[in-house]
DNA sequence: TTATTATACATAGATGGCCGAGGTTTGTCA
DNA sequence: TGACAAACCTCGGCCATCTATGTATAATAA
């Protein structure tokens, strides 16, 4: 394969990082915002998303610090760090080869 | 998830049955068609084809009859059936769900 | 003639992403 | 006080795919 074989069940990380690209956010609300953004689509489960957060962080591709929510509650805020953003702009770039050659594929089939 | 979540981990059953809506095939020649038709993006792996194409013909998507080739090798010709035409028909309607959705979530990040 | 490559099928074991299920803490509301 | 939402976490397992390997035949090269 051209394209990174785990891209799709790597897209989880193309979608975080792309959350990451406009703001800093924490987990739990990127799930929510990601359904959001997604029509419901994406529904990230937590099973999911924490351990591939651990994972970019120790790739370096976010960086995390903690803060208090208005109530009182602390969150764990990632950010995107360079390294991060360049592998966003690879994940992006993968994805829309993948994406062109699927509908190629698709499109050449014979209409029912 | 809306989408079946072995979409694109399930990705290979949407491409090979996009490949033999249009005509019968043996295994052989869908790993080369569909590496042509997604200009080499795709290169399927006999070792992920041939257990997929048994699981579709249990499922009953696929129908298979064995013929002589021209140089006399026997194939293995596997042609669509009416239920997986269903199939197909549901699959590409997730395929373009997900790749809205992705889209969409990609397309929401700040630019670089 | 022999060796290699391409064709054509097949299976077993390893890998890796994702999820289900469970757990913890803190804040809010009834 | 109890119930629920927010917010974090881990472990075990499933399942799709790949790697590696095996078999057999035809075409081609040495």
């Amino acid at each position: 394969m051209k394209i990174d074989k785990s891209l799709m069940s790597g897209s989880t990380t193309l979608l975080i990082l792309s959350l990451l690209a406009g703001e800093e956010m924490y987990g739990y609300q990127m799930i929510t915002e990601l359904a959001r953004r997604s029509n419901q689509v994406f529904e990230l489960k937590e099973g999911t998303l924490y351990p591939i957060l651990h994972g970019l962080e120790a790739e370096g591709l976010v960086s995390v610090r903690e803060r208090k929510s208005p109530e009182g509650r602390t969150r764990k805020y990632y950010r995107i760090t360079r390294k991060g953003r360049r592998a966003l702009d690879q994940r992006q770039e993968e994805w829309v080869t993948f994406r062109e050659q699927v509908d190629a594929v698709v499109n050449s089939a014979a209409p029912a």
